[in-house]
DNA sequence: TGTACATCAGTGAACGCGCGTTCACTGATGTAC
DNA sequence: TGTACATCAGTGAACGCGCGTTCACTGATGTAC
């Protein structure tokens, strides 16, 4: 492990070669190297001392911007999630504009599904420090992580059913719950594609089996 | 934390008590010692060191029955998955033996769905331990766990799912993969009640949903 | 425009922690004669 | 049935590690006069 270590040191030195004894933007700086320890790691990578390592810093500084680690983390589950919800509008902008109102909803309902596989699947350690374990903290303390449009992921997926209702495609009395069921599935499918029996899958594969989801979703609801 | 460890050091005496210089079954020991750590706080609750205290034993005894930590975590995670398997069989054996063949394949499959929802909800650490994080590890090295039928808990769902084909429940055309999305939704709903935005619903909402989750399965395949 | 000063971002050293793992050992056990 | 001995399960002490966090500090910055 050495070697990978001072591997590390010395992209770290280079990274950032500060010359002057403010840093300027180190509250950004070891948000961003959080983040990539998040992307290279999950959660449980993102380690003040390395964080701090990366930013070219002392150790000890981190607490002018963060109160603890776990404040940190929490900072960049926020942008995880955040990158997320990047993720499914960029999906949604990918959309065609004509179609039938029904049309327009469903495509909308199966690109929020798609943004959240792909992003599963490209990101995983990201995805892992969004949604892998205890990911309602964020709720409670009302700073969901959102996208340009001021939308986190899962209100994307209710406002996406809200518009199926809308356009006459659900009915009405299958709405409630239905963001649950359609989160469930497509969280389960991407877990099984990252740690599960499906690990590995080539890409090929994962478009049908992931259609077949989406559909099946539509269908059972 | 000082009283906790404490308190646990306590605990771990009075559990043993050993008068023999050798333990007699010091593997066995070590192996429940690790599903107790599993069962309360997941995966990385499987500490060594602490596994050894809870045993009554010095902690490099560990290695005369296990190679390393991930050794250890290795084999408590099989047994988390047997037990599993045999929350499954539980749910099985509970079955009324009346009905069609078609109503009987059907029971078995939603009796299975039920069995892994009510494992993760009651056992919530050993599920982690079983599914949580690279949960196929187990199948690369052919050690699986498996309940006293023999049978893991991805051999029941997919047998089950083979029965409703062949009860004519299911259209063959079908059955390939229908394993994955039914294990995808029903894993996905188990997150969404330990760890995400369902987490802390009563228990008399969570069987309706679970209901609605099974049966859109059933009704998307 | 120049100077004194308060502010506070980052420093350097140290802490205690628990971990996994290795070493040379000791002493109970079961077996071969 | 009794005794010598090899085996090997468990001991005791120690290691190096990286972590989060605290302390008293230093020195660049921007502001008030």
């Amino acid at each position: 492990m050495k070697p990978v270590r001072s591997a590390v040191a010395v992209t770290a030195a280079m990274a950032q070669v500060r010359s002057t004894y403010r840093h300027g933007d180190l509250r950004r700086a070891l948000l961003e190297a959080g983040l990539q320890l998040a992307a290279a790691g999950g959660p449980d990578a993102v380690v003040l001392r390395e964080a701090t390592r990366r930013a070219g810093v002392a150790p000890n500084a981190a607490y002018r911007h963060f109160a603890s680690r776990l404040d940190l983390l929490q900072a960049v589950r926020t942008a995880a999630v955040a990158a997320v919800a990047v993720a499914m509008e960029a999906e949604l902008s990918r959309l065609p504009a004509g179609g039938t109102p029904v049309a327009q909803a469903r495509a909308r309902v199966l690109a929020i599904g798609a943004g959240y596989l792909r992003f599963a699947l490209s990101e995983t350690g990201l995805f892992r420090t969004a949604f892998g374990g205890r990911f309602a903290v964020d709720r409670e303390s009302g700073a969901e992580g959102v996208g340009p449009s001021g939308l986190g992921p899962f209100q994307h997926l209710t406002l996406a059913l809200d518009d199926l209702v809308a356009a006459g495609a659900l009915p009405p009395e299958r709405r409630p719950c239905a963001e649950y069921l359609a989160w469930a599935t497509v969280h389960g499918l991407a877990l099984l594609l990252i740690d599960g029996p499906l690990r590995g899958m080539p890409a090929e594969q994962i478009e049908p089996l992931s259609q077949r989801l989406l559909e099946m979703v539509e269908r059972g609801l």
